[in-house]
RNA sequence: GCACCCAUAGCUCAGCUGGAUAGAGCGCUGCCCUCCGAAGGCAGAGGCCAAAGGUUCGAAUCCUUUUGGGUGCGCCA
């Protein structure tokens, strides 16, 4: 995968969070910055916990002499002994040949923590940190009303530009469609709301011989849809049964796959029937296409097609024929690619003066330079076009053509059955989206009914969310790179680490809300630090860093899963710090109530993010 | 043939720049609703991190090889 510009030498992804300008937050600070922070200060949450943690640590680090990077601090992956960890002194004494142990007196007589933490020297080398009840209220504190306070606003906005990686037309989505909608549109969430300035493109489909081969089809078994007064009807399910019919009978068939290419010519040079045909094609198709995004939530910028560039082709590659970027190649005009990788060139031109999708990509990249002029363009595309992008992305950056916006392959895995081959349904076909939605609705619709709270509209409207939910939540969990088996009896539980647990959480706080309410009882700032309240603190305060993470990465699923461990460790409070009833506290019951407001408050901007939405009762 | 990706509990997956006892969910075994919503909580069993070497004070993580899976490889997009 790119991370970057071609030519930069910059082939690895994860390099990216340190060196570019996208990312957020107060992390930069610490990397390799100098402080002159004075030494002893009271420090005031006006961030988070391990953010202040970080400076401190930073700052006695550099005034022992050690240099800054082997102070990271990071959450501790033994809750039992620290809250917060740093191992760098191990780093220190192989990079100075001193013991670790002297390394680690000279930064704790450097420490300065402002009575927020404890910190204790452990044996090879490390330092471990324990948040004091001060800092762990403060904390709540700072991102109580406002939990986007502590996270938005880029160090330097981009301006970003997301292709979706188009469906095509006459086909309606299926389940392998579901990575890039639902990654693709938390990206953009994630993205605006660290204050990015996003635009997205659907990047239809929409042109090519696939096309002359549907309307060669169509010639045949329909030769009405032709004609110029007949506003005979033309579905989605016409188009879904003569498509697969045209590309099996092209593979078969010499004759046909000639009429096709013929067909696609013509189309391509404007011929009225053609055109009539086409346009209507692409009506019927971006109707569905629109009504399954809608029912996802995934909105767009634009709502372009490939055939959008058509015009651009000819000179785009003539333009580049005269520079020499591109040649002719045994008939091809190719643009060969300077890596050292060994990559095919890329064909611009196929020996019979068709156009490819090679052509069709680089004149996307100079539309999209010239409208919205882009830093970033992040294709959420299918992991088996990778060399595809390789090479666009090479030819773009070496014929100057992709001007100063950085090309990324956001690239994500298959989605799989239980079988560990693509997902089909029962019977072998491919899942359409839609019947997957409606499926999922059932089940939730069902269950709401075991449930008895609901009925009517609420109910409906409710058993949406949660299918949603469902559906979205187990998607944006994993990891959008590695394929995924997808398993439709463990999305029907509904139970576990799924969308409904976390919706769930949210509105069983909001209906212990109501009835503290009811009782007089209203939520006041969180002082009384129990035990199972101290996880939901530590685990509220890494939400800056999990977004912070999920945009340096391009991958949501780590706000995801912090979501549900927010969610997971706010149910163990809940269960065991109760607010109403006989003999307790109304002081310490506010104080429960505080928290719990706090992490209902995070939960819901997390799902948010996430596309995802909570219904009032469930 | 060449290139890229993957291999962690019975199943599906986490594991951030190498660090202290490898974590979740499902499933399984117990417990907890006269008690704010049990789509919940608590506890337990379950792992030679595919194999073998190497680097390191330290490796699931980095390097090499092997095995086993996936994907891609100029005139489809």
């Amino acid at each position: 995968m790119l991370a970057g510009k071609p030519g930069q030498g910059n082939s690895g992804q994860a390099r990216f969070g340190a060196i570019c300008p996208f990312s957020l937050g107060p992390y930069l600070l610490y990397v390799g910055a100098t402080f002159q922070t004075p030494a002893k200060r009271q420090r005031a949450m006006k961030t988070t916990l391990i953010d202040s943690l970080q400076q401190s640590v930073t700052e006695a680090f550099e005034a022992a002499g050690f240099e800054a990077k082997f102070g990271a601090v990071r959450v501790s992956d033994r809750p039992d002994l620290a809250d917060f960890q740093c191992n760098g002194l191990m780093g220190v004494a192989k990079s100075r040949k001193m013991n670790p142990a002297l390394a680690g007196e000279a930064v704790m007589e450097k420490l300065e923590l402002g009575g927020l933490f404890e910190a204790e020297f452990v044996k090879p080398g490390f330092l471990n940190f324990r948040a004091t009840d001060n800092a762990l209220t403060q904390a709540v504190a700072a991102q109580a009303g406002d939990a986007r306070a502590l996270s938005d606003s880029a160090e330097k906005p981009a301006k970003i530009m997301v292709d979706y990686g188009g469906p095509n037309l006459a086909k309606e989505m299926h389940v392998g469609h579901l990575r890039s909608a639902i990654v693709g549109q938390g990206l953009i969430n994630l993205l605006a709301f660290a204050g990015h300035d996003v635009v997205s493109d659907v990047h239809l489909g929409d042109w090519g011989l696939q096309i002359g081969q549907l309307i060669s089809q169509i010639e045949e078994v329909r030769p009405d849809l032709f004609e110029e007064e007949v506003e005979a009807p033309l579905t989605m399910e016409n188009l879904q049964e003569w498509y697969p019919q045209a590309s099996a009978k092209s593979k078969a068939d010499e004759a046909f796959r000639d009429r096709a290419r013929k067909a696609t010519s013509a189309l391509q040079a404007g011929d009225a029937q053609y055109m009539r045909l086409w346009r209507r094609i692409v009506e019927v198709s971006k109707a569905s296409l629109r009504r399954d995004y809608d029912r996802l939530g995934c909105e767009f910028t634009y709502f372009h097609g490939e055939s959008r560039y058509q015009d651009m082709l000819g000179q785009i590659v003539e333009k580049l024929e005269k520079s020499g970027d591109a040649v002719l190649d045994d008939g091809a005009i190719v643009v060969h690619l300077q890596t050292d990788k060994k990559l095919p060139p890329l064909m611009l031109r196929n020996s019979n003066g068709g156009y490819g999708y090679g052509a069709t990509d680089l004149a996307t990249i100079v539309d999209r330079v010239e409208q919205d002029d882009p830093d970033y363009i992040l294709y959420v595309v299918d992991a088996r076009q990778k060399m595809h992008f390789q090479q666009v992305f090479l030819a773009a950056g070496q014929t100057g053509l992709s001007g100063g916006a950085q090309l990324e392959h956001t690239a994500f895995g298959t989605v799989n059955g239980t079988d560990g081959k693509p997902f089909k349904t029962r019977e072998g076909g491919v899942m359409r989206l839609h019947d997957l939605m409606d499926e999922m609705h059932a089940a939730a619709r069902k269950r709401l009914e075991e449930m008895g709270q609901l009925s009517g509209a609420e109910l409906e409207a409710a058993a949406e969310q949660i299918g949603l939910a469902a559906i979205k939540f187990g998607e944006l969990s994993h990891d959008r790179e590695s394929n995924y088996v997808f398993d439709m009896e463990q999305f029907l539980q509904f139970e576990g680490k799924t969308g409904p647990y976390i919706q769930y959480t949210c509105v069983r706080i909001a209906s212990l809300m109501q009835r503290a309410k009811a009782a007089g009882l209203l939520p006041a700032p969180f002082r009384d630090v129990t035990e199972n309240a101290r996880p939901v603190v530590l685990t509220l305060d890494e939400f800056a860093g999990k977004v912070q993470r999920a945009v340096e990465t391009r991958k949501p699923n780590h706000l995801a899963m912090h979501v549900y461990k927010l969610a997971n460790v706010t149910n163990s409070f809940y269960q065991s710090n109760r607010v109403l009833g006989e003999g307790i506290d109304p002081g310490v019951a506010a104080s429960h109530l505080g928290l719990l407001e706090a992490a209902s408050q995070q939960l819901r901007l997390g799902l948010d993010l996430l596309g995802i939405e909570v219904p009032a009762r469930m």
